[in-house]
DNA sequence: AGCACGCCGACT
DNA sequence: GTCGGCGTGCTC
């Protein structure tokens, strides 16, 4: 008997292993490794994955078979099998959750509950098929059912019985609701029919999503036996010798969609009925795939020569492609130096060796440009996956890619788990981006993620970036002998030969010394007035990375915060509500301080509106875009604002982060920085770098094309180092000093980073289990030897640090601790981790203790 | 996570 | 005496 290990859909630390069930005869052949099932497992149905099938059970159990098999194709190689559990290893993750990370949400079937008759008591009357069951029935339901029968059954309620039999049989199957709301008053009825046997409740998983599916028409017998049936047509039949004539004329075209033929021909769906009785044709439903694309016109581009530079880069990649061996590339180009083209045509290499290609972009940069730029070179072998798509889109897209009709999957983070059987190359652009780190569990990042699956099928990385990560420049430089660690690729120049922008470094203190209160400094303002005059572009940039509107008090300094989280409320102009960005809370905004009860409450921070604002008041009649989170929720309207600045209807583009990352304008000349260093006082390491990143990529923006870029940063601390070498374009000398402040400080990539982060409702319960946690993982740690201080140089040591109360120290009526433990080394750390805390929450069992682990954190709040 | 079992308080 | 509160423990 064969014997199928399953992962159960029940994401609680006590289920996160394998239960082994049997495989059913029938079943036999079909459940594979990745199937998904839906196996019995306490008192209900689950779904489930097959994450390995053998000959042996290890348990005394007595298995139950497998109840129902999911999808005929499984959703989940062997290979994606194998990639679920490193994840879950080395993110410290559920099982169950990383395996359904990596498909569709559509694919989250959940238990529905059906009740049906009886087959063994279908011909018997209600009040029969109770006595006859009587034998079989428990005794304890045996004794409540007597007291019940040993009373006369008067007529009425025995009617009832009967018409709710044969209702259930006229449907075959109707959920319990659904019976429980035609029937209201007999609810006892019908609890006792199921109770006695009569009808029967079974289990079934089902999706989410139905795949979307078209009535189609197509003919039943061969061509020259409709011809012959055509020639001796009833004379009645006038109609459907119409339709059959016109299916014989368009053979070659069918199965086609019944609705063309119904609206084609103006003939009613009974006479095409009357040709299926006739046997000559069959109406069935034909799966279809939803297209988010369709009726987009993409103009095909063909491969562009390539500049030495690129060529070089091409080259080096290729021959790795050639040698079907797994490598890590880490190109660094400068903005502008033609990457996307080095992507297209090694993908175009991977597709000519019958391999596939997922290409990884931020989810803000996939944008119609980016998806344009793709469809162009190859098409319809090209999928999109990207988190505005509906639910049904989404799944349709990745099954065009598990079911070989797709060949290059474009999308954000998750696209790294597209079902390819032959995957020969993973891109992933703007590799240092935070975006493809997941903030839920499994809190995994793509670009890891991506560089195991490649070692895992032998296929080749290119990690593309103008400002790399610090942990993947420092890896591809240690020239380590690591065969995973990146070769270095660099791009130096841009393709169209045109020179980086210059960057003006303006000191806004100056600016204040000499009277200037505008958040314009004299130098932008001047600059924006001459490209309005001269018809050309500006992209403003306003970084508000830790900043918000919130509202305060003028007169006694009153902030208004969330009171389940203490964080301050962001001002919303639209709704005129102040909301919490962390679990929703709105509330009007007071006209007097709930504080003093003074008026002179009002929003505060330096937000889009305002500049917007102040642009209209300093350059009357100028057109401004605004993009930020007010102007871009509605589906689309992202893309609607980029295609109006595109056109040239507007002469500023005033935005957030979203506005610096892979935009392409002709007519950009002018880039303006409001506050370049209004992210570096936050408490995070990575501070100076993120701040160095975007300044490079907005900077990138200016002067792309035949027109000369300009660019103004404005900032209270220009003699910052991040700032200093982004204006120069200085990568080298910028990575230089920042390694030297992480290596002093140790922190990546000098070792590596766990967030241990712990929550309560109350406060002195939380403060002893982070204490607890803290000391109990020293302790296992000193057991073992590696407990030690990183700063010295030894190879393996784990240190702990904290706990502290978190910077976002309540959240959702939650008080919240942490710890970070910082460790290097040939060293399991997250294992050590993962089992403290599986054992602190034993302790705490029962007290709503939640631990989250997040290794290699990108946010450290 | 659910769902059942089980052991204590307020009621037809 | 029963209905039902939610603590506890299990799920191949």
């Amino acid at each position: 008997m064969k014997i199928a290990k399953v992962i159960v859909d029940v994401p609680a630390k006590d289920t996160d292993r394998e239960f082994d069930y049997l495989i059913p005869e029938s079943l036999l052949g079909w459940v594979e490794v990745g199937s998904r099932v839906g196996v019995p497992f306490g008192h209900r149905t689950v779904q489930g994955f097959v994450i390995s099938i053998a000959d042996h059970t290890n348990t005394t159990f007595k298995l139950k078979p497998i109840g129902e098999l999911l999808d005929l194709v499984p959703p989940l190689s062997p290979d994606l099998i194998e990639l679920a559990g490193w994840m879950s290893k080395r993110y410290a993750s559920n099982r169950i959750l990383t395996l359904q990370a990596m498909i569709p949400t559509a694919l989250k079937g959940k238990a529905k509950r059906y009740i049906s008759v009886n087959s063994e008591t279908q011909e018997q009357s209600a009040a029969e098929s109770t006595k006859s069951k009587d034998s079989s029935v428990p005794r304890s339901i045996h004794k409540t059912d007597s007291v019940l029968f040993d009373l006369p059954e008067d007529n009425e309620t025995f009617k009832v019985k009967n018409e709710i039999i044969r209702y259930v049989r006229s449907k075959e199957q109707v959920t319990l609701d659904h019976l429980g709301k035609r029937y209201p008053e007999d609810a006892d009825l019908i609890k006792e029919l199921l109770r006695t046997g009569v009808l029967q409740e079974n289990q079934s998983i089902k999706d989410k999503l139905q795949k979307k599916t078209l009535r189609s028409i197509d003919l039943a017998v061969s061509l020259e036996e409709a011809e012959a049936a055509l020639a001796d047509f009833p004379a009645k039949g006038k109609r459907q010798k119409e339709v059959l004539s016109y299916l014989i004329e368009m053979s070659s075209f069918l199965p086609m969609a019944l609705k063309e033929v119904l609206s084609g021909l103006q003939v009613s769906a009974g006479t095409v009925k009357g040709l299926e009785d006739k046997g000559l044709v069959v109406l069935e439903d034909v799966e279809v795939f939803r297209d988010p694309y369709k009726g987009r016109h993409f103009t095909p581009t063909q491969p562009l020569p390539l500049t030495l530079e690129q060529q070089a880069v091409y080259q080096k990649i290729v021959e790795k492609l050639d040698e079907r061996k797994q490598g890590v590339f880490l190109l660094h180009g400068v903005t502008g130096s033609g990457k996307t083209e080095v992507y297209l045509q090694t993908i175009q290499r991977a597709i000519e060796q019958d391999r596939q290609a997922i290409v990884l972009v931020p989810e803000i940069s996939l944008t119609p440009q980016m998806v344009e730029r793709f469809k162009g070179r190859f098409g319809d072998q090209v999928a999109v996956m990207h988190s505005r798509l509906s639910g049904g889109e989404r799944y349709d897209e990745w099954r065009k890619i598990r079911e070989g009709k797709a060949k290059v999957a474009v999308g954000a983070r998750s696209a790294v788990f597209a079902p390819f059987e032959h995957l020969g190359l993973i891109i992933i652009d703007e590799e240092h981006e935070t975006s493809y780190k997941q903030e839920e569990t499994p809190k995994y990042h793509a670009r890891d993620v991506a560089v195991e699956r490649a070692r895992q099928q032998g296929a080749v990385v290119i990690l593309g970036s103008a400002t790399p990560s610090m942990e993947s420049y420092y890896a591809a430089r240690s020239q380590s002998n690591d065969e995973f660690a990146p070769v270095l690729l660099e791009m130096p120049t841009r393709a169209l030969g045109n020179e980086l922008p210059v960057v003006h470094i303006v000191d806004m203190r100056e600016e204040l010394k000499d009277g200037n209160r505008s958040m314009f400094s004299r130098a932008l303002h001047k600059g924006i007035a001459e490209r309005i005059e001269k018809g050309e572009q500006t992209v403003l940039l306003l970084n508000r990375r830790g900043y918000s509107t919130f509202v305060m008090c003028r007169s006694c300094g009153y902030v208004a915060t969330c009171p389940e989280c203490d964080i301050s409320l962001t001002y919303h102009q639209r709704s005129n509500n102040m909301r919490c960005h962390y679990c929703g809370y709105a509330e009007v905004v007071p006209e007097v301080c709930p504080d003093c009860g003074s008026e002179h409450i009002r929003y505060f921070g330096t937000g889009t509106q305002r500049v917007e604002e102040e642009l209209a008041k300093l350059f009357p009649g100028v057109r401004v875009i605004r993009m930020d989170v007010d102007t871009t929720t509605e589906k689309g309207s992202h893309e609607k604002l980029l295609k109006a600045f595109r056109e040239k209807k507007a002469d500023i583009l005033l935005g957030t982060q979203m506005v610096a990352k892979g935009l392409d304008f002709p007519d950009v000349t002018l880039v303006g920085v409001i506050t370049a260093d209004s992210a570096l006082n936050l408490p995070d390491f990575r501070a100076a770098e993120k701040t160095f990143q975007l300044l490079t990529q907005v900077a990138g923006r200016a002067g792309r094309h035949q027109l000369p870029g300009e660019v103004f940063v404005q900032s209270y601390t220009p003699e910052h180092y991040s700032i200093v070498h982004a204006s120069k374009h200085d990568f080298n000398h910028f990575i230089r000093e920042e390694l030297k402040h992480r290596k002093i400080l140790q922190y990546p990539p000098y070792c590596r980073l766990i967030l241990v982060t712990f929550s309560h409702e109350q406060l002195p319960l939380l403060v002893r289990a982070a204490e607890n946690y803290t000391r109990m993982l020293k302790e296992q740690a000193g057991k073992r030897g590696q407990l030690g201080s990183l700063d010295k140089f030894s190879a393996d040591a784990l240190d702990v640090l904290g706990p502290v109360a978190s910077p976002m120290a309540r959240l959702k009526n939650r008080y919240r601790f942490q710890c970070m433990v910082k460790w290097r080394g040939d060293i399991d750390a997250t294992g050590l981790v993962r089992d403290i805390a599986r054992q602190m929450e034993q302790d705490f069992q029962g007290k709503d203790l939640l631990i989250s682990i997040d290794v290699d954190p990108q946010m450290l709040m």
